[in-house]
DNA sequence: TTGCTCCTCACGTCACGTGAGGTGGC
DNA sequence: TTGCTCCTCACGTCACGTGAGGTGGC
């Protein structure tokens, strides 16, 4: 399929698709207009580099893990740079203080606009800075 | 305090704080030698603006919502726009999302740690890629 | 020809990082 | 004077967004 059809099926932006392109995340046929060529399971794929993107991984790690994750899923892991389960678990971790974060200004926006509903923007403001702190205790390390 | 001591006691670069100030998010005073001069209070201030930012928000909303923050937690809500609330609300949503997004792609990396450190590629390439991905499920719309 | 999709520059943005080169205070 | 901190440009980066200007296929 050409790049309008996986855009509309994946919902990224075409200019997104050609960027990841360019960060070595896929490498479509060309077709001889020139045209960008793509397999079906590009969708999959665009949808694997999302998600990684997403966590925060960046694009050079990206690269490293998505061929460890191909279909059919063989040995490729030999290819795998010896230290990505290291920095695998560096980004783990990282996801996990992100989260616990998330959670906590999560809770603080939310009891925000409770009290801002109930107009008691003291007890808002209140609740608000009391939560919506705390990367320190949160994700400090 | 100056900068320095700031960036120490914040774990934030002196670099970040002064963007953070051209950004309009804190306005320290300057000393006669032109060095910036924070009060005791701007601690708390850099850390909600940490947490604000890594949750997503953009510094402009950040802006808005930092003097509602302020203590003593007064009735400053009359300053805030009227479509605070709502942009907030907007963006307690994509907080949701992406704690989904990323609780998924946690559970499936430390899935593919285990089958790594277990030696067992094939398990590991076929968790990672069942889990790993979905940003469509758990975050569309 | 019209309309749609595709192409490649190329510049802008946001939240940063990283120097260069110079000044102030102990 | 030495060493530390601070200052202001100013350019780089990463994951994007947004045109400009041109081409290909029905």
């Amino acid at each position: 399929m050409r790049i309008g059809e996986l855009a509309r099926r994946t919902e990224v932006p075409a200019r997104l698709l050609r960027y990841y392109e360019d960060r070595g995340l896929i490498s479509p046929e060309r077709g001889p207009s020139g045209y960008r060529d793509y397999p079906e399971s590009a969708i999959n794929r665009v949808n694997q580099i999302r998600g990684l993107l997403e966590s925060g991984l960046p694009a050079e790690i990206i690269r490293d893990v998505l061929p460890c994750l191909e279909s059919p899923c063989t040995l490729q892991l030999r290819d795998a740079p010896p230290d990505l389960a290291a920095r695998l678990e560096v980004h783990r971790d990282r996801i996990d203080r992100r989260i616990a974060c998330l959670s906590r200004n999560r809770d603080a926006i939310a009891a925000y606009l409770a009290s801002l509903r109930a107009g008691d923007p003291g007890t808002a403001a209140a609740s608000a800075a009391a939560g919506m702190v705390d990367v320190q205790s949160a994700a400090a390390g």
